[in-house]
DNA sequence: TTCTTATGACTGACCGTCGGTCAATTAAAT
DNA sequence: ATTTAATTGACCGACGGTCAGTCATAAGAA
């Protein structure tokens, strides 16, 4: 008979091997072709692993996502105070050159699937919104605990959920400061901070 | 001599002719020659007055946004309470079905604002930006002299607009109640609503 | 072992579509 | 008649996607 290979691995290897084409690139740029002469194979055979060129981008960009997930619960569970956790949750995309590579990424993400009503796109947004709301409600839970929280103020995970997307999105503006905007939310949310000791030292 | 056309004129009539086709097809199915033949011109003649297909695509919009932007600032100036101002600030894009067909218009315009980075585009955005925040102000000032709004609390309109936006975006999830998510904002920003009547009737 | 054959893997020439261009045409003003 | 703004649709190149055909290997027959 002949090879059988396994389609699920193979598949996860073009995505892997395009990422950085992806990166480079960004979505409306790169190529079918592009992808397949980098993956060291024919374009056709993309299609055998592929239903079309958004279902490789989703594949890749899958990646991306589930490591910056990781790196959210990391946060969560660090031992700083809780509005330094809500800070850095929101942060985390912006801090530095890498985080804005991907940053892009999840724009052109997010790009596509407000236009495309791709069912398991749509499906993937909703378990990252379910993941990213849990991670808050791990940190707001234990900012109440600590005493850090007021357990009254009602502070809600899923209206943290779609701050952190309209920063997201509206941090492609010149005129939005997202370090500030951050500190202006968390202000509002927590009182005035204190001491502004933290910014000069 | 030949005829002057009125440039402007012109642009504007291609770009109010083609509202309907662009609510019914969305940005990604609307062709150029579908445009021309709507506007009853040839498809050269399209690029007489418009850059590209982004061009008019933006034009068209920018009609919308302007209408939803009077409308904003009708309920800015309303005579309800604070709270019900910014419940409809927020809802207005979501409250009925033309809303609706306005709100997916307003995503496809921020999808392709979130990838391609046409100055132009960028520059509308900010200052629609800039127009929404200082609507947030009015309504927010008034709460304040009204007595409804704590002085104290600060709530800051670059927040809210960011909240709007990532409404905007992920009100297309299904596991996004709009209407839950404003109510749940509104209680973190103006404590629980004391009674539940507005519901029931 | 060697040969045949079945079949999944793979390929790139090809297709239809689209955004965009341009040489040719039209028609008004002089 | 000449000039020139305005208009046009045939045409182009690029793209995503398809498919008829090729290749490579495992399994069975000799």
């Amino acid at each position: 008979m002949a090879i059988i290979v396994n389609k699920e691995e193979k598949r996860r290897n073009i995505a892997l091997s395009c990422r950085e084409l992806l990166l480079e690139h960004g979505i409306d740029n790169l190529t079918i072709s592009q992808i397949a002469r980098t993956a060291g194979i024919g374009k056709g055979t993309i299609y055998e692993y592929f239903e079309n060129k958004e279902d490789i981008v989703f594949e890749i960009i899958t990646t991306f996502i589930s490591e910056h997930e990781k790196r959210l619960e990391e946060i969560s569970r660090a031992d700083i105070p809780t509005r330094e956790k809500l800070f850095h949750f929101f942060y985390l995309l912006f801090e530095n050159e890498t985080a804005k590579r991907h940053l892009n990424i999840y724009k052109e993400f997010l790009a596509i699937s407000l236009t495309h009503e791709a069912k398991e796109m749509l499906e993937f947004s909703e378990q990252c919104r379910e993941k990213f709301i849990m991670i808050l409600n791990r940190i707001l839970e234990t900012g109440i605990t600590s005493g850090e929280l007021d357990g009254q103020m009602q502070i809600s995970a899923s209206s943290l959920v779609l701050f952190g997307t309209g920063l997201v999105v509206d941090s492609r503006l010149s005129t939005c400061d997202v370090e500030k905007e951050i500190e202006i939310f968390l202000n509002t949310l927590f009182g005035e901070r204190e001491s502004k000791s933290r910014e000069k030292k």
